[in-house]
DNA sequence: AGACACTTAGACCAGCGGTCGAACCGATGG
DNA sequence: CCATCGGTTCGACCGCTGGTCTAAGTGTCT
């Protein structure tokens, strides 16, 4: 979503800039982000800033798309051998989403600037970024569902999306309540274990 | 929360700045809100205005705080005859649940600046804000919890905190589900009553 | 009448996201 | 060798934001 121009910058500076941008909005999410500081920060002048994306959201969308591929890319995102019975499937996902979370806890900057792009929902200035990450994710969330029904581990008798929704609410609030706990692995292993038998009560058949 | 001296103001005066404020504030939430522009609409001026606030969070909190008095107050706060057992207890909150939906279906303006207020949590600049409203809920939220743990129609294997993130989690994702659909007063019965079956099933011990 | 606290008013501030025209740079063509 | 022309860089500038501050009004009590 940046101007192709950006492309044409040297890794070195594509990542100076990106560098920045994810410090900046890690540091206050999308709406207290200043672009005047990254600007600063990256050592570039504005006009050129202005010059590699079209604006604020723009780089934001950037970089949360950036953010997310690089999280689902290392085995979360593609599917392991699909699971054909439910036990399967659920002990599939919670493996998977400790794995993320893992990574996530890994790299805190990219987890506080996914989280403020997940409660940003209602942002009527962000929707293109929402339009535009979503397609990152969104997939793999429709098709894992669709395989969990497919092989009874998940109840139908709900909208795909209204599942998919109550899934991710349990994940969000599971996960800002872990954030006000010290995070170590054990205590994460742990919660991840409670929210997915919780979730696998509250979603399966 | 407001300085005393907005308390001294005619009703008028009083119901005319917080309407102009809850309109603004529904219209663009809190940070894409223009205190500049609530006070144009109100009439009054800036420094009279920073007179009766201390800035736009006081004002924002204030009004969070009043429409969360009104809503809670008209029988929705207030515990029915404590339930003495599970079915009694679910099917209790199930109605008090719709009866709060119903309300904020009715007041969308309210609904808006409520929901924007709720997806806020992680707006560090607004901690303030959250922890003064929380005040107005969080009693009936904790208590109602305990009785539900009391008669056993709640768990008590997880901490008592989780149990509301997950519940309020839950809640939220079928609001925003909801929002997206028309709100025809039948969908919202049934979206109400799947929410309550599958936080009950998430929930029971 | 004078003193005093309370209230109102709006000019002013730094910082925000975003725009814009001038300057710079390397390649191309006469 | 110079002119020209896209692509790129730059920072002054714009209208706006939330917030501050001082000066002027207003009412009341001595």
């Amino acid at each position: 979503m940046p101007r192709p121009r950006f492309r044409r910058l040297t890794d070195e500076q594509q990542t100076r800039i990106l560098d920045a941008a994810l410090d900046e909005f890690a540091a206050h999410g999308y709406r207290g982000a200043s672009l005047n500081r990254i600007i600063a920060n990256t050592g570039v002048s504005k006009g050129s800033m202005y010059y590699y994306f079209d604006g604020k959201e723009d780089l934001y969308t950037h970089v949360i798309r950036d953010g997310l591929e690089q999280l689902l890319a290392e085995g979360g995102g593609v599917a392991l051998p699909a699971p054909t019975d439910p036990d399967a499937f659920w002990a599939s996902l919670e493996s998977q989403y400790l794995h993320l979370m893992r990574r996530l806890a890994a790299s805190p900057r990219l987890g506080a600037v996914l989280r403020d792009w997940l409660s940003g929902t209602g942002i009527p200035a962000l929707s293109s970024a929402q339009h535009e990450a979503e397609q990152e994710a969104m997939p793999w969330l429709t098709q894992t569902l669709a395989t969990g029904q497919a092989i009874g581990a998940v109840r139908t008798d709900l909208p795909p999306d209204l599942i998919i929704a109550l899934a991710m609410g349990m994940g969000q609030a599971i996960d800002t309540w872990l954030i006000t706990r010290p995070p170590d692995d054990e205590g994460l292993e742990n919660a991840v274990r409670a929210l997915m038998s919780t979730m696998r009560r509250a979603l399966q058949p």
